[in-house]
RNA sequence: CGGGGUGUAGCAUAGUGGUAGUGUACUCGGUUUGGGACCGAGUGGUCCGGGUUCGAUUCCCGGCUCCCCGACCA
């Protein structure tokens, strides 16, 4: 992508209404836009990084068995009315709207009860089961207060998946494998060091969820760990009977801020049976399908990864989920050799697959390095006379600012890999 | 939802009961060219509704907005 083609803009200043760290620099890099409190549009470096997000995410499921699909933001009153959770005083979230036929229509701010509803469509039997689905989709929620930058908002993106198995065997191995498929999500965007598989609310179906936690100030809950144990416990569910149960004391535990980055429940047999999904076993009886729901916030990942990876001159992206691998930077003022020999570096780059931003803007050499900088991708790569005389390039690494003079075999090598 | 603030140009800010100023960004001209360079010229603004007043961006009332603290948070 040629920078000077790109949509967006870098600026100095901080919108004076964004106190959080990752949206004042979301939106001075030009990731984001806010368009209203807790409601952020993605622009197209922003939509790159959430995509990457994704795709990992993506991979993860289906290496789980999970497959894709997408439910609808439109959702019906009496499917939430079949299990109490239509009125406003038992969820306090909803928006809601009127349908001009008539009838009202909830936005979803969950998916558990329409996916539930839809699989009596297509589970009847023991041979359909289990099923394993998930969706990245749009959720919508009335918050009071919405805070944090896109770490959350009112509108944001979550992958949601739901897990439907005949018994709690399979259910179980299911759920695990998913707790191993979070961390390895995390372990890819760099946080899996500071997350942890933390003993959480399991609200009306079991003792216990699991919640990732990933430390960070900018989080809103309060968890107490033990790196060494691989413990983690939410400050809601602290007492002396958690701390029985899980065989550990309180002064072994620290304390941290973490923001709360996936969370996974088991339903038992209790969902099913609220909702009516149940399927024939091999005697002709009908049982309720043990059910399991797993969460993780995908844009406030992207706000998280931001809070953990960034310096005073900006991002700081990890390589697997920057927008471009590569900053190509030319200072080529007005020599045409070298502006030459940047397209040509650019083009050689976009042919091979290379994920790369090329500033190629008639602007001074400071403003593109402040950009750089602040955009954050991965590695720059400054082509100008003063290296380019000397038959070398500059390499800078935005991770820790180490500087590297490579040749241009060396750059193809690092860059473009060994074959070329 | 309770409490406290806030609202002036795309962004950041100053000021005033009587022609609204600066920085930045943007446009044009010139000089520059490895860390947001300089000089000159220019475009662009008082959240909405009502009240007080000869006159309101300023004072008063209401609304809305945004922010913070708390509450809430499958």
């Amino acid at each position: 992508m040629k920078q000077s083609r790109l949509f967006t803009k870098t600026r100095k200043e901080v919108p004076a209404d964004e106190t959080s760290h990752n949206a004042q620099l979301l939106i001075r890099a030009g990731y984001v836009h806010k368009e209203m409190a807790g409601v952020y549009a993605y622009l197209p470096l922003g939509i790159r990084v959430l995509e990457k997000i994704k795709e990992i995410t993506r991979q993860e499921m289906n290496a789980v068995g999970g497959q894709e699909l997408i439910m609808t933001a439109l959702q019906r009153k009496e499917i939430w009315e079949r299990t109490n959770r239509w009125d406003d005083s038992m969820v306090d979230v909803w928006f809601k709207s009127e349908l001009k036929a008539g009838g009202e229509v909830g936005f979803g701010w969950s998916h558990e009860e329409p996916i539930g509803e839809m699989m009596k469509n297509y589970i009847s039997s023991y041979k359909d089961l289990p099923v394993y689905v998930y969706q990245f989709q749009t959720k919508l929620r009335n918050e009071l207060r919405a805070k944090s930058g896109i770490m959350r908002g009112r509108e944001f993106v979550m992958k949601d998946m739901y897990s439907f198995c005949v018994g709690e065997e399979d259910h179980t191995a299911f759920y695990n494998a998913t707790m191993d498929a979070y961390m390895r999500v995390y372990a890819r965007l760099g946080i899996a060091e500071d997350t942890f598989i933390t003993f959480a609310s399991g609200g009306a179906f079991t003792q216990f969820s699991h919640e990732f936690q990933t430390i960070t100030d900018a989080g809103e809950d309060v968890v107490y760990f033990n790196r060494e144990k691989n413990i983690a416990i939410n400050e809601e569910v602290l007492n002396d009977e958690t701390l029985t149960k899980l065989g550990i004391t309180r002064d072994e535990l620290q304390m941290a801020k973490t923001a709360e980055v996936g969370n996974i429940f088991n339903f038992g047999r209790q969902k099913a049976e609220d909702i009516g999904l149940t399927f024939k076993d091999e005697s002709g009886e009908n049982i309720p399908i043990w059910m399991g729901s797993y969460g993780i916030g995908i844009t406030r990942l992207m706000g998280v990864v931001v809070e953990k990876f960034s310096d005073d001159k900006g991002i700081v992206w990890p390589e697997s989920i920057a927008p471009y691998q590569v900053h190509l930077v030319e200072l080529s003022g007005d020599n045409e050799e070298i502006k030459d020999f940047a397209n040509g570096l650019y083009n050689t780059f976009n042919d091979n697959g290379v994920h790369v931003l090329y500033d190629d803007r008639d602007v001074r050499a400071g403003e593109k390095f402040n950009d750089s900088d602040l955009l954050g991708m991965p590695y720059r790569i400054v082509v100008s006379k003063k290296t380019k005389e000397e038959g070398k390039f500059e390499v800078v690494e935005r991770a820790n600012g180490t500087v590297h003079y490579l040749t241009e075999e060396e750059l193809h090598h690092k860059f473009l890999g060994a074959n070329s």
